[in-house]
DNA sequence: ATGGTTGTAACAAGAGAAGTTACAACTACA
DNA sequence: TGTAGTTGTAACTTCTCTTGTTACAACCAT
């Protein structure tokens, strides 16, 4: 199991806005080629994006811009746009209740499965979108 | 995207394999019974969990025990044993390297999704089999 | 030998990811 | 007012993975 290409994807959408947004128009033809992806797929991301309102787009005319500071987005933003799965692990649902273990199971890992989502979280959160810009600005 | 419920399911094994192995035979039948799905699925999961060394199978006729003590296994064995993915993420293959963005994004994200796996991991290294068992018993 | 068990192969159904084509709706601008 | 470029979305295909199921050979204590 992996998580899809669409959390990577939105981040490399990010980064690509945040750089040339001030400089030309940003489109998800524009996008779809850094990425090497269909446009479609670019644009069904950016649609998640924009329901987050993490990027702001321009129908019509056309052109995708990040809707607040760099600084305030966080990869734990980007990835809860673009996966909606509330519980990152699939419980088997009915377990046996005549069976005492198949009876408490629920009770005792679903809090363990909790800590587990967090802390993976907790890492997210820490890594904002002006943090990635710097270090790609640095590597180039 | 979810884990499959392997993870679960195999958690769900080696408590029942814990509480019960010492008064009575542990079959596949019996887990099947308790975890409420295929004695095959259970099989392929006790499969892998005796290749990763932490149960042991007699063939014939038939049992599944603990190969270690119940301290020794943690969730990340009992998860590396059924999930097989070396990365959590899928990254998309070919950025395009014309683009400033496109050339880095790899070096960029490389170690921050190396960082949110590990703490992922981390948490579930800290969760013991005896824990859950001592847990379970607890809300018996 | 027999019966209960494991290990596996083979298959089917379903879900989701990813790619593609097509086209209506929108907006700036000539 | 058209027109061109763009977005939003529907529809379809192809793949892969998960889960469930049947079937059967191999195994081993009794």
């Amino acid at each position: 199991m992996q998580f899809s290409s669409r959390f990577t994807i939105a981040t490399h959408i990010l980064l690509c806005i945040a750089m040339f947004q001030d400089e030309h128009k940003v489109t998800s033809n524009f996008l779809a080629g850094s990425i090497n992806v269909n446009p479609v797929i670019v644009r069904n991301i950016l649609g998640s994006l924009s329901s987050a309102k993490i990027v702001e787009i321009k129908p019509g005319v056309g052109g995708a811009f990040l809707a607040k500071p760099s600084e305030e987005i966080t990869l734990l933003d980007v990835f809860k746009a673009v996966e909606k799965e509330e519980s990152l692990f699939h419980f088997h649902e009915n377990p046996n209740p005549e069976c005492p273990i198949g009876r408490t199971i629920h009770s005792v890992m679903d809090d363990k499965i909790e800590t587990i989502q967090s802390a993976m979280e907790g890492e997210m959160k820490d890594i904002t979108l002006s943090r990635l810009l710097r270090e790609a600005n640095e590597k180039m």
